[in-house]
RNA sequence: GCGGGUGUAGUUCAAUGGCAGAACAUCAGCUUCCCAAGCUGACAGUGCGAGUUCGAUUCUCGUCACCCGCUCCA
């Protein structure tokens, strides 16, 4: 059914212009030439991203008994970011090398050549050859690279003002341990969940909503007693795979990652990536959410250079230890775009004269589904529209509602299909004498009689979740 | 940030050193209109800024954005 039809660029190329062309995403500023990997949801994308934002919060938070949610400050203390490790971590010298332009971090250079000559340069980045074209000395002064986007507080842009914007949420969770371990009455194992924005200064961001620097995160930490952070590591693997699947997700364009041991970041025992196949950036696969055993390294740093007690007593044991944590943490604006590439289809289908015609059908999941609903009245004459309009404005209550009576009813149809509304009803002229209408599905283009009393009902039972 | 490529209507594409066209989409109207039907009409464009020129969308430079490849990705 679902014909492939194009290779995956073109596909991609696709999303993009449909993107805009219906209201997903725009480039941001576009009127004044834009801003570099800087995008904006428009108003369907807005709705794909917060009913994305809403399972998420459902499934995580709603339905669990053990975790809580969390709404945290982006603009957090500043001795935050150096008890976390990210002023360090986050700061690269790079160099670059003027005869072949490639570019280095100038702290591995000197490493590599202490490794090699068991002293090290003499005189600096100057005694070394450049690992890609071996010119020697041709290296630029390094300059610093920050991750972390900073801004200034107060009257004066002072050095004393400065602050970062969060390049993680997961921060605003572990300096509120114990203020939600309290109040909320939990005890490990359980967890805290937070959504929002976050940024950091990618060196190269692009590939449409994949890499930008201003994006949004699902993070959720969980607090296990040491000892059996690898079982939850695993559980919890499992579980947004699951997740993803559910939502509709094809599994053949998913698949684990594990970092190796050697790449791992500064605070994790054991990182594996829930890849999707994106096809951007000439990578096939790439990540679309980490989950990390962070271990007890963010506790005990905040512990240690804040001077609060952030272990937990366990009263069953008679003793004190400072939890583990693991840690899924997924990309909204990621899943955003990996549900929208996977919603994409290409079908043939017959057009009124019979000839086979393209048509572009989003398959989301109708949880996710933008617009639940279109209400179309057949003709613009014979008083349907009325009738079409008080159908829509009761479906409302319930449900995003698009209302639709211009050009044929066959194209009102191939609209909806583009934005991925997974139900149509249609008021025509039987409905004046018999009080019914014609549903029609998305996905199978069958169509149903329902009578207008039931039309709430029928919908409502195929909408659960949504 | 470096190297290469690309910027024409909402989208996909034409053309030109001298009035910038089309298709699709959008909007309005007609049509008892169930899978992008037909007819009529409307809206709408050379990314931005300089330079050369009588005249620049076209040539040159700068800039901005996007794409590809590097570097980075905690």
């Amino acid at each position: 059914m679902a014909s492939k039809g194009k290779n995956d660029s073109a596909r991609n190329d696709s999303i993009v212009s449909l993107s805009k062309r219906r209201g997903f995403v725009y480039p941001s500023s576009e009127i004044y030439g834009g801003t570099r990997s800087a995008w904006d949801y428009g108003p369907l994308g807005v709705e794909l991203k917060e009913n994305i934002r809403r399972q998420w919060w459902k499934s995580m938070v709603q339905s669990r008994d053990d975790i809580v949610g969390l709404d945290s400050a982006v603009i957090l203390a500043r001795d935050v970011w150096v008890a976390s490790g990210h002023v360090d971590t986050f700061s690269d010298p790079l160099s670059e090398c003027q005869s072949c332009h490639k570019r280095f971090r100038a702290d591995h250079l000197i490493e590599a050549y202490e490794q090699k000559h068991d002293r090290p340069p003499a005189n600096g980045l100057a005694d070394i050859n450049c690992p890609n074209c071996g010119v020697k000395g041709a290296f630029t002064p390094p300059r610093q690279f920050s991750g972390l986007l900073k801004t200034y507080l107060g009257p004066v842009d002072s050095e004393e003002g400065l602050h970062y914007l969060r390049p993680e949420t997961a921060q605003g969770i572990f300096v509120n341990f114990l203020n939600v371990m309290t109040s909320s009455r939990r005890k490990p194992p359980f967890g805290i969940a937070q959504t929002g924005k976050s940024f950091r200064n990618e060196i190269t961001p692009g590939n449409f909503i994949f890499r930008t620097r201003e994006f949004e995160q699902m993070e959720m930490e969980f607090f296990v007693e040491p000892g059996t952070d690898e079982t939850w590591h695993d559980y919890w693997l499992q579980e947004r795979w699951n997740w993803y699947l559910d939502l509709g997700i094809r599994a053949e364009n998913l698949r684990f990652y594990e970092h190796p041991k050697e790449k791992l970041s500064h605070y994790s025992k054991r990182t594996v990536d829930i890849e999707y196949r994106f096809n951007f950036g000439g990578k096939e696969f790439d990540e679309l959410e980490g989950i990390a055993n962070r271990t007890d390294f963010d506790l005990t740093a905040h512990a240690k250079h804040s001077g609060a007690d952030l272990t937990y007593f366990d009263q069953e044991k008679g003793e004190r230890w400072t939890p583990y944590v693991v840690e899924p943490a997924a990309g909204l604006t990621r899943a955003t775009l990996a549900f929208l590439l996977d919603a994409y289809t290409e079908d043939e289908a017959p057009n009124a004269k019979g000839v086979m015609e393209k048509r572009t059908v989003m398959r989301f999941d109708p949880r996710l589904a933008p617009v639940k609903v279109a209400v179309l009245p057949l003709s613009r004459n014979a008083d349907l529209t009325p009738k079409a309009r008080d159908l829509a404005a009761s479906l409302r209550r319930s449900w995003n509602v698009d209302f639709d009576d211009a050009g044929a009813i066959g194209r009102r149809y191939r609209r909806q299909d583009e934005i991925g509304t997974p139900f149509a009803v249609t008021v025509d002229f039987d409905t004046l004498a018999d009080q019914a209408v014609t549903i029609r599905e998305r996905d199978t283009m069958a169509q149903e009689r329902v009578g207008l009393d039931a039309v709430e009902g029928w919908l409502a039972q195929r909408l659960v979740g949504a």
